[in-house]
DNA sequence: GCAATTTGATGCCTGATTGTTATCATTCGT
DNA sequence: ACGAATGATAACAATCAGGCATCAAATTGC
C-alpha cells in the first residue's frame, strides 16, 4: 500500500493538526469522524512515521508531523495558485508571445498595439523578433512565431491576416535633388531615375507594389543598389545613389541629406498585416490579436478605408 | 465532480505530457491506456480547461497544458522532499533543541557537547538558555526547554537524567587573602569566615551542597553577601566582601584579584545533570540525549567515578 | 464512587472511483 | 486501398473511501 500520500488525505490531515480534535476535523471536513481515524493512519502508514500523538483525550503533533503539516500548506496552496495560474493561461492572461515584425511596421501602429497589449496583459511577455516578411511566413510555418506584421497582400492558405495599416506611398529623394522643389511629385518623373530598393530576395514583398504603381505609370524601374533594410536605402539615397518609394509611415524616420515627398497622382496603398496561423491557437496569442483587431486608431483606419480596412479573414475567403 | 484535481491524475498527466502519446504513457505507467484517456478528462473537467490538444494521431500540450506541467513537476517533487524531510524529522536529522544550562554546565562539560551534537546532526537548531536549575526545572514542566543541564541531585517523578559532571569543590579567596598561602585548604579553616554565595531563591541546590559540607566540617556557613550569578560572586570575592565555594569547573573562569584553592579534606562532589521529561518524546531531543551520553570524555568520567558516572535512569529508580 | 459524556478506534456495509477488456473511428504510411 | 497505430467509449470488475453502529478509555459531574 506505497502509493504515495493522496492529497485528500493530506487535506484531512492539516484539520486534524488545526483543530487538535478528531471530531471537530471530521465536522469541518463535513465527513463521517472515522473516515479521519482511517486516513490519518493510512498516511501514517505510508510514510512510516508518526504524525499525531493521540492518548483518546489529546491530540499533539509530533515533530514529523510539524514538519508534515508545515509541508502540506505550502503544498496546498502551490496547488491551489497552479490552478488559478493554469486558468490565466487558458484565458490568456500569463504567458508568452514571439512577434515578428517589419521595418514598416515598428515605424507605424505596433508600437502603439504592444504599449496597449503590455497595458491589458502585463504578465503575458512579448518576444519582439525583426523579419522581412517573407522570412515572418517561413517562421509563422515552423512555429517560430506566434503572430507576424508583414507586407501584404497575404493570401496563404493555413494563414488568417487583419490589416494594421494602409500606406500611401512616398518618394524618397536625395536632398539636393531637383524634384524636392515641387510639394509633390507625379509618378512619371520619377521615369528613368535611378532606384535604391531592397534585396530582391528579401524584399520582394513592398518590390511588387513599387514595380506594379511604376507599370502603372508606364515604365520601368531601374534598380542600381539594393540595401538590406530601410535603414540602408535611406543611408544609399542621402548617399546621392538614387532615388527610392517608401511608405508613409516614414516620417518617424526623419534623416540628414534625405527629403520626403508624397506622390500627387498615386492612390495605391501598401498594406501592413497581422498574420497568424490558423491552427495551433494559444490563449495568449488570441489575446494579442484582440488587441491587435481592437485598437481605436484601427477602428478609424476602418471606417476611413472600408474596403482595406482591418477586419479578420480565414485563409477560405481569400 | 469538483474535486481540486488527485495528485494521481497530476501523475498521469506528467507522463502524457512528457511521452505526448497516451499509449506509452500508459506503459509506463502500467495501467491500461483507457484509464488515462479518462484521467486526463476528468481534468480538463475539473479545471474547465483544456491541457492536451489531440487529433487522433498528435497530441501536444496547449499553453496552459504547459503551466499546468511544469505546476505538477514542481509539486511532486516538493512533495517527494516533503517526505523525505518528514522522515527525517522522524528520525531526528531536522528539527530543533531548546536547552536550558546552568554557569556550571557551561564552564564543563556542555560546550563539548554542543559541538559534538552540532558535528552530527548539523541542520538540527539548538536554542540556548542560560536558567538556574529551579527556573529550568519549571521551563522543563511548561515545555519551555526540552533539555536542562541542572545542578544535580534531581529526583522528580517524570523527568529523567544523566550525569555529565561530577565535579570537586574548590575555595574562592580574595587574593590577599592569608589562606592563599596554603596550596589546599582544610575545610575547618573556613569556619567564621564571611561568605559570598548565590541568592537562596534560585541557587537553592548549589547552596544545599555547600551548606551539607560545611556541616560535615562542624559549621555554619556566614552567608554575607548573595550575588546573581557565578560572575557576581567572583566580583564580590575579588571587592573582598568574603570568600566562597564553587566547583572545580571554574578553573576556565580566571578573574583578576582572586585566587582558586582545592580543598584538602573533602571529597564530596557536586553533579551537572542532563535531565528531561519522560513524556513528550522528540526526535530532536533523542538523538541529543545520545550524543550527551555518547559523549567520550563521560565514559572517561563514568569509568573514573562509577557510583555517580553518567547512567540514563528512569525516575522509577529514584 | 459511579453514571454520563466525550474522544478516538474498529468492523461492516454501501456507493463511488479507478482499472481492465473489448471495440470503434480516424489517420497515417505503404 | 488496406493495415497499423492512435485515442475514445462502453461495460464490467476490483478497489477504495465514506457512513453507521459500536467499543474502549478517559474525563466530568453529581
Amino acid at each position: 500500500m506505497h502509493r504515495t500520500c493522496d492529497l485528500r488525505y493530506m487535506r484531512y490531515f492539516m484539520a486534524v493538526a488545526e483543530e487538535l480534535n478528531f471530531r471537530r476535523a471530521a465536522e469541518r471536513l463535513r465527513i463521517a469522524q472515522p473516515a479521519i481515524s482511517r486516513a490519518i493512519r493510512e498516511l501514517e502508514s505510508d510514510l512510516e512515521t508518526r504524525l499525531l500523538e493521540r492518548s483518546n483525550r489529546r491530540v499533539e503533533l509530533t515533530d514529523a508531523g510539524q514538519v508534515f503539516l508545515d509541508g502540506c500548506r505550502r503544498v496546498a496552496s502551490d496547488i491551489e495558485s497552479l490552478i488559478e495560474d493554469t486558468v490565466r493561461a487558458r484565458d490568456g492572461e500569463i504567458g508568452h508571445v514571439r512577434i515578428g515584425y517589419t521595418d514598416f511596421a515598428i515605424n507605424g501602429a505596433l508600437p502603439s498595439v504592444l504599449q496597449d497589449f503590455r497595458a491589458r496583459f502585463p504578465e503575458v511577455s512579448v518576444e519582439l523578433i525583426n523579419m522581412v516578411t517573407a522570412t515572418q511566413l517561413d517562421a509563422l510555418r515552423r512555429g517560430e512565431i506566434e503572430v507576424g506584421f508583414v507586407t501584404g497582400p497575404i493570401a496563404e492558405p493555413g494563414l488568417e491576416h487583419l490589416v494594421v495599416q494602409n500606406e500611401r506611398l512616398v518618394v524618397v529623394l536625395p536632398e539636393t535633388h531637383p524634384l524636392t522643389r515641387l510639394p509633390a511629385v507625379p509618378l512619371a518623373k520619377l521615369a528613368g531615375e535611378p532606384f535604391v530598393a531592397g534585396q530582391a530576395t528579401h524584399w520582394q514583398h513592398f518590390l511588387s507594389h513599387m514595380i506594379r504603381i511604376c507599370h502603372g505609370a508606364g515604365f520601368e524601374p531601374r534598380i542600381v543598389q539594393e540595401a538590406y533594410n530601410s535603414e540602408g536605402i535611406f543611408g544609399l539615397v542621402a548617399a546621392n545613389m538614387g532615388i527610392s518609394l517608401h511608405v508613409e509611415g516614414t516620417h518617424n524616420h526623419i534623416r540628414r541629406g534625405v527629403a520626403i515627398r508624397p506622390l500627387s497622382d498615386c492612390d495605391h496603398r501598401v498594406p501592413t498585416e497581422a498574420i497568424w496561423r490558423s491552427d495551433k491557437p494559444s490563449p495568449a496569442r488570441e489575446r494579442f490579436i484582440e488587441t491587435v483587431a481592437g485598437w481605436p486608431a484601427m477602428q478609424e483606419e476602418r471606417n476611413t478605408h472600408p474596403a482595406a480596412g482591418p477586419e479578420r479573414t480565414s485563409d477560405a475567403g481569400h
